[in-house]
RNA sequence: GGCUACAUAGCUCAGUUGGUUAGAGCACAGCAUUCAUAAUGCUGGUGUCCCUGGUUCAAGUCCAGGUGUAGCCA
């Protein structure tokens, strides 16, 4: 028997201010099915993961709903850990970053920082809003981007043009949260000097990344590690900082500790030793599974904070990419942002477990959730290849042989050929290698009814004295299925535990793979599952699409609603000549990451105008309708032209952009008032 | 704008250090079968390997430039 590893195991915390959905669904799944092959295998894994209950976001979010933070936290804690259960993630334990433990262990570590050498003060210039009475993180601050002029550009970064900035340098800047005009303020803040830790962490992300991520992080040393900032000022909800009254940890310190948080209280209650796995000289593994978009603060700003208090470094962090649907970003107006709560409405958890595995390797590229293939891959993998074999067989073996397996096999060759293959299949759930694992898993299926098929026992069972043939061969293809299950548990344990009463057998192992199942009595067989139709895959999309329609705000949960602009005249509203105009022309623009090119006729006057809509309409579904149009707007030199006006439309951006329609009998020209 | 990754059959994807005629599943067509949830088996066609140039005896694979898509820029 080898050795018996110790391995600790976190998927990225879940923000609690919104629902799970299926693109953070691919993160679960990924680390519950390594968690459970590696418990499959014999090994001591331990998967924990928790809340992420701080910040902005929430405090406002609740604010909003006339709540308390820690209600509104509460809520989705149940909510999550509910969505979870339903896909089978099986959390050792599930906590929260709003705990006595993780501010425990946020003390410690910033105290040991800090003795160390390794906090810096220095005083910055802020965004502040003087209603709400509160600085403003970038995301909470729009106005026009001080370098192309785009209107409705958030705090850090342009739309249209991509450009970064600080919040300060925007024209006509406003708070989000309250609409008033964002004034500069300064405040002390508390720095994470991050550079102290650049030769540890060259040498630890050398080994411990995939290399696109090494590759990345390259990038980032050459650039030169910059200090951390890691306090926020109140109003916050979050840790107070020791020693420095009126000053608040910043999520993201906190966050990842919430790892060693969620840890700490499962040790509590089973009576582990905490230190054992993440004290400085730890023998025990401990991985991470995180989102690409998140690599940044789990492979530089996390091992240096765990080093420089005196913890051990995680021996992996793995990072995935996202899920796209039908090959686009999830959508809201498409109805292709799909909750865990809507997902299970309508299909079983596992489909989309078989399916994510049957896509995902160990690199960050990003995975598209095909609905087509999603239907035509589950239908025939599992239910016309792996569960058919079961379903084939069983009938014989009960009709025949009074439920009884035979006492050997028909075709020991085939067996020990799917025994031996299950330590390639193993390399490859280790190495996070799903895909691959399921094309060898599904090639043996193949194997397995090609079997049935030449050995023909429907044939057998009709000719006399074949009784003991027919049973040997149902045997064999029961033992087929048993060892397919068995490779497929760390996916499927839903599927696997209705199998193993099936076969009636304890859990199966990933030793049991290699010893058939002989004279032995099994249940009688019903559907294991049953196949998917297109039609339940609409349903859930049309009721996404419903789900969000409903909702006032399509827009990120952190992006509260607009408050209204300050009331203006009627003389100012006339001021605007709006005409409505029929797009003649539609084309991309070259070098353009956001812009289409319109051609608007105006009754026989033409205008060229760039509209930054593409991320939402292709050029072709343009051409030809009509819509509305700021006519007098002065034009504006841009990168690609002289835009001669601008197209009305609504929306946070990406593909939930609306551009206006007019009633039908409007004309070209007409005047809108 | 800078950087990173990706681009292979109608769809979803494999293609190890360059090496015969580029593969699989699905879909499609024909045949077989009717034990099985209309589930299976056999046979078959399908490619500008994104584009352009280069290195090489040899490029899907390496290099340069370009196009498209996605992400990151703390």
């Amino acid at each position: 028997m080898p050795k018996q590893r110790q391995i600790l195991v976190t998927s990225a915390l879940p923000y609690a201010n919104g629902p799970i959905h299926i693109g953070h669904m691919v993160e679960y799944l990924q680390t519950d099915i390594w968690v459970r092959f590696q418990k499959m295998l014999g090994n001591h894994c331990l998967y924990v993961c928790a809340d992420d209950a701080h910040g902005t976001p929430i405090m406002l979010k609740a604010q909003d709903e006339g709540i308390k933070p820690e209600a509104l936290i509460a809520r989705y804690h149940k909510e999550h850990q509910s969505d979870f259960a339903s896909f089978n993630i099986q959390f050792d334990n599930y906590y929260s970053t709003h705990s006595a433990e993780n501010r425990h262990f946020a003390n410690f570590i910033f105290q040991q920082l800090d003795t160390k050498g390794h906090i810096a003060t220095k005083t910055i210039h802020q965004a502040f809003d003087p209603q709400a009475n509160m600085f403003l993180p970038d995301r909470f601050i729009k106005g026009e981007c001080p370098n192309c002029g785009a209107a409705d550009q958030y705090g850090d970064s342009c739309e249209v043009c991509g450009k970064t900035y600080s919040p300060l340098d925007m024209k006509n800047p406003v708070s989000v949260v309250s609409g008033a005009t964002p004034i500069t303020r300064q405040s002390e803040h508390l720095f994470f000097k991050l550079g102290d830790f650049e030769k540890i962490l060259r040498s630890w992300t050398a080994k411990h990344v995939q290399a696109e991520i090494a590759n990345k992080l390259n990038d980032w040393f050459e650039q030169g590690l910059q200090d951390w900032d890691i306090s926020r000022d109140p109003p916050y909800f979050g840790f107070e900082i020791p020693g420095h009254p009126g000053k608040y940890f910043y999520v993201w310190l906190d966050a990842p500790i919430g790892y060693m948080a969620s840890f700490k209280h499962y040790c509590e209650k089973n009576g582990l030793d905490f230190d054992q796995y993440w004290g400085g000289g730890s023998k025990a593994e401990l991985y991470h599974f995180i989102g690409k978009d998140i690599a940044y603060f789990h492979t530089l700003f996390w091992p240096a904070m765990l080093h420089g208090a005196g913890f051990r470094m995680p021996e992996g962090v793995f990072c995935h990419g996202f899920l796209t649907v039908d090959g686009q970003k999830m959508s809201k107006s498409r109805g292709t942002f799909i909750t865990a709560a809507t997902y299970l409405k309508y299909l079983n958890p596992e489909y989309f477990r078989y399916y994510i595995a049957a896509k995902l390797g160990s690199g960050v590229d990003d995975i598209d959730f095909n609905l087509e293939d999603f239907v035509a891959r589950v239908n025939s993998d599992l239910v016309g290849k792996v569960v058919n074999i079961a379903s084939r067989c069983a009938g014989f073996i009960h009709k025949h042989s009074d439920g009884q397996l035979g006492s050997k096999l028909g075709e020991k060759k085939l067996f020990d050929q799917l025994a031996k293959t299950g330590k390639l299949i193993a390399e490859c759930y280790e190495a996070r290698q799903y895909s691959r694992a399921m094309r060898e898993i599904m090639a043996l299926a193949d194997q397995a009814n090609q079997y049935i098929n030449d050995q023909a026992p429907w044939v057998l069972a009709k000719q006399e004295g074949q009784a003991v043939q027919v049973q040997a061969i149902c045997t064999t293809g029961l033992n087929l299925f048993r060892q397919l299950v068995t490779y497929l548990k760390p996916v499927l344990p839903g599927l696997a535990a209705d199998a193993e009463r099936f076969l009636n057998i304890k859990p199966l192992q990933w030793s049991d793979a290699a010893s058939p199942l002989l004279k032995h009595s099994i249940n009688p067989f019903k559907p294991l599952l049953t196949r998917v139709e297109i039609e339940q895959v609409e349903a859930m999309v049309n009721e996404s699409k419903q789900e969000w329609a409903n909702s006032a705000t399509p827009i990120p949960a952190s992006n509260p609603n607009e408050p209204i602009a300050p009331t203006v005249s009627f003389d100012d509203f006339a001021k605007l000549d709006l005409r409505i105009a029929k797009i003649i022309q539609a084309k991309q623009v070259e070098g353009a990451d956001k812009l289409l090119q319109l051609t608007l006729d105006l009754n026989g006057e033409t205008r060229n105008v760039f509209a930054g809509i593409k991320s939402a309409y292709d050029p072709g579904e343009l051409e030809g309708r009509l819509t509305v149009m700021v006519a007098n707007l002065a034009p504006r030199k841009m990168k690609f032209g002289i835009s001669e006006g601008m197209v009305l439309a609504a929306g946070p951006g990406g593909s939930d952009i609306f551009i206006l329609s007019p009633d039908e009998g409007a004309i070209p020209g007409m005047r809108v008032k």
